[in-house]
DNA sequence: ATGAAAGCGCTAACAG
DNA sequence: CTGTTAGCGCTTTCAT
């Protein structure tokens, strides 16, 4: 290990205390004469001095580092984005993160804590990729905690706000003329069912959107798994049991992605025939051929929001209980006409 | 804060000096008799204790953390598994990881590197998103670093192995019986330019197990651009301008996706009609149809072996200067017809 | 206006 | 076999 510069070299190099250039260093309306502490920043540019964050952290008590925890960032499309929001957040208030994952692994889980506790970090970032309800293990330090895409016993939330997107995905289709409307991806949770809490919420919001249009789907299919081959078959069950569909809405990009290509083997144009609709925004939205309409799931703001929220409960602002929701903003590209 | 547990505490409720316990619960092969060591264990057990991880760090030099520098966490949709590879090697090491994101911005890049100095990391690996050749400013501690997916003067590289790939990759068409074979994707940089290190090396390498065959193309559409749009447009101009192509090999899935857009317009089949064989595996070969057969760009094992590297050259030992190459996986779906 | 000195929680010589 | 003690590099109170 390189020979450390440290605070007693700069100190000796300027011809002060040590005391003098940590006072000088930290531009906190010091009560050092500009004169010296000019003294003091040019000896330590000069010896490249650079402060050991580790000794300031066991002295004052506090790291500037903030936790992250995620369930799985590999897995889903959307990770990254969370990531990132969390990162940029962090850099702009002058934190670092230390980042952990635990794949689901309860043991694992617990053990990320204990390492993130043991660390010293102010806060903690529980990210959950699926939307779900989770226990949190018991922390020994009292630490503040936001949970993104997910809700804890006693934890402050950052939540998409599924139901104004289901409002708006449907009022979409409608305004644009659709009354006769197909469903893929009706699923068999409750809105209040703890497994997942954004997909109850989606699909009773466009149950409500639709009923109050005086609309019925003219076909609805039901699945709990969301992937392409899903939609594929959904939409042929939808062309050979109903009539004059005009528009389908997916319950995500991947359904989509199945839709587009039954709808093609079927040989009908989108929008022109068949106008399609989902959520989430996943990169192959904008691929795919005519780029879907899609509400954007806004993972990087989640965690930019669950950054500043988490750092206003470090800096002992308190924050109400219920979560805070974000708007999904709706991704006009070009798969539903106007009729 | 919490009233910290801290090991006097411990001490003393075992009725032993800190020393005792310090030796008593870092097990390595200790002089304490197991009585002790139990009765200590029992103690620091019952109070919850966690050792501070920042004063061992302050006390040993070593932090057991290492920093991870990227280009872009969220631009592209590899970037989750190397980030994922390297958060399971550290963690499989005991090591924590502090991650920061830079965004092609020298300032921040720097920025970066000093703040993990001064945090104490006890290495830094650096990924690239596309493989580049950097310049990574002066250190000012002596510390390892391995580079990902890049090149730096005098670091060591962890880098996909692009020219095995180019060669499987033509194989695996020509050993289908494919002999009428059309390129998209020709770009201008030659081997040994540094804007990109892979790129002019998967190409000359398909260019070499080309002429081993004693194949040429049949039509090449050059492009720095690898959108789906630009395979879309090079599948017509191949189509138009020459006869008799049974495959077509595009430099990377997404222009791939525009072969099979375009293949489809005009009514040819995958893989009937015409075979299509990429590169990268990204998440949208598995979903589109036929779902494509690819060469994976090992990511995950890209960040897992630049940990276990970056770990060696922490314990001293010395790493030959040459990259580390990784082999691509050929991913054998259903876009290749044996003729 | 500045310096001396204590101490954050831990580890590792060194004594005993 | 175990305890005492001296720091790691910094911040901060208290003197001066």
């Amino acid at each position: 290990m390189a020979k450390r510069v440290t605070m007693a070299d700069v100190a000796k190099k300027a011809g002060v205390s040590t005391a003098t250039v940590s006072l000088a260093l930290s531009s906190t309306s010091s009560r050092i004469p500009e004169v010296t502490a000019e003294k003091v920043r040019a000896a330590a540019k000069e010896l490249g001095y650079l402060p050991d964050v580790t000794a300031r952290t066991l002295r004052t008590g506090n790291s500037q580092l903030i936790g992250f925890i995620s369930d799985e960032v590999t897995v889903t499309r959307f990770a990254s984005a969370m990531v990132r929001g969390i990162l940029d957040g962090a850099e702009r208030a002058g934190y670092d993160v230390i980042m952990t994952e635990t794949g689901h692994d309860t043991a694992r889980f617990e053990k990320a804590i204990r390492v993130l506790e043991a660390r010293g970090v102010d806060g903690i970032i529980i990210g959950m990729m699926a939307s779900r309800s989770v226990r949190i293990p018991k922390l020994r330090r009292q630490l503040p905690v936001v949970i993104v895409n997910g809700i804890a016993e006693g934890r402050h939330s950052v939540l998409p706000d599924e139901y104004r997107a289901g409002t708006v995905a449907v009022n979409e289709l409608v305004s644009n003329g659709h009354r006769r409307i197909a469903l893929i991806g009706r699923h068999p949770l409750q809105r209040g069912d703890s497994f997942t809490v954004n997909i109850p919420v989606r699909l009773a919001a466009i149950d409500d959107a639709m009923s109050e249009a005086g609309l019925e789907f003219v076909y609805e299919v039901q699945s709990e798994v969301w992937e392409p081959e899903v939609g594929y078959d959904a939409t042929l069950e939808i062309l050979d049991n109903s009539e004059g569909v005009t528009a389908i809405l997916a319950a995500n990009d991947r359904l989509a992605t199945g839709v587009y290509q039954a709808l093609k083997d079927r040989n009908l144009k989108i929008p022109a025939d068949v106008s399609v609709m989902s959520f989430d925004d996943e990169d192959l939205a904008r691929i795919v051929r005519p780029p879907l309409t899609t509400m954007r799931l806004p993972y990087r703001e989640m965690g930019e929001t669950a950054v500043s929220e988490l750092l206003d409960l470090v800096k002992g602002k308190s924050i109400e209980e219920s979560p805070t929701l974000l708007t999904l903003p709706l991704i006009r590209r070009t798969s539903v006409a106007k009729l």
